[in-house]
DNA sequence: CCTGAAGACTTCAACAGTAAAGTTCGAAGC
DNA sequence: GCTTCGAACTTTACTGTTGAAGTCTTCAGG
């Protein structure tokens, strides 16, 4: 028992050589790709968590002053939108809204003109924290994509969109829960 | 207000416009990359979600299950194991292994020869289970694939590789809480 | 006006996860 | 061979999310 130091993560062509020998009609190249393009996300949730966590804010944090911004001016959604656009329910919504008012993130207030509505804006801290995040993840990213050629990262998004488009295509209901954003 | 039917999803290429608007040192090309993984990932999940749930389970639980064949014979792992394995603590395993074996997708047995220990084994309905889902999910992914020829997929994933191994060489901890697997 | 229906948010109960404390067994030292 | 330490799992208290029920406002008819 000398390879089994814990029951950490194998390597991907350890675990690619697993699936091949439980379950004969893989192909491994797609296989490759597949397990690739998760285990990747997975480590960049990661990496962007611990930036957030520097920040005093969550990656939920994070991804509401994100919709938010990229809102663009004045800044300011309902909910509801919140809500889709992040992929949560609205019920989870308003307690995250609840304890980004109270960390002084965000500020919640009626709308006058249909008082149904609830209106949610950043604050100049959520502004300037998620400007902060912006910086350590574009670093993080252009680090990461470091030993790609530009011709490569262009074939690389260009191949990435291809698929997108396929799975949105079959899968069109961008508005139900889809988890985090990007 | 002709094209706001909802707070739905932008395209990409709108949402990396609105980047560059809000965030101006911003490297396009980069940002396509990192978006169109991180919605890739996004999508995969949910459709992979919905051929479990075709199954009666849930994505968790068909982690659990790939963990387990993926290991080898005798298809048999200890709590901890699985809770490294899969990222999360040894509580959240605790209890997701009750589940389980309330539902006879896996066995929970003490280890005779030390008897602090507990072995996790998978049964017929789990494994059956597992070896449906990966036909589902085999299908799914060679039809994600479908527009890419072979030479590409192999660049693609020779790619995805080569950031993967970039990202684990500066995080290393493979153990950590690293969410679910692939 | 007043009523009824629909929309937007919130509240409530249940569930899955984490962190930290607790339990039980095995092993090493005196 | 008792005691103490450490390892492996479970329990407990708390956090965040979901789905369903509840509240409040608006608007369209009668």
């Amino acid at each position: 028992m000398a390879d089994t130091p814990g029951a950490s993560e194998p390597s991907l062509d350890e675990q690619i050589a697993a699936y091949q020998r439980e379950f004969q009609d893989l192909d491994p190249q797609v296989e490759k790709v597949v397990s690739a393009l998760s285990r990747l996300n997975r480590r960049m949730n990661v990496a962007y968590g611990r930036q957030t966590a520097e920040l005093g804010i969550s990656n939920a944090e994070w991804e509401v002053l994100k919709a938010l911004v990229l809102a663009g001016a004045p800044y300011r959604m309902g909910p509801g939108d919140l809500a889709k656009r992040l992929g949560l329910t609205p019920a989870a919504m308003t307690h995250r809204i609840d304890r980004m008012v109270a960390e002084g993130l965000v500020t919640r207030e009626r709308d006058e003109s249909n008082r149904v509505r609830v209106i949610v804006g950043i604050t100049e801290e959520g502004r300037s924290k998620w400007l902060e995040a912006m910086r350590m993840a574009t670093v993080f990213e252009e680090d990461l994509l470091q030993d790609l050629s530009g011709e490569e990262r262009g074939r690389l998004g260009e191949m990435l969109t291809r698929l997108l488009r396929r799975v949105e295509d079959a899968q069109p209901d961008a508005g139900g829960r889809l988890s985090d954003l990007d």
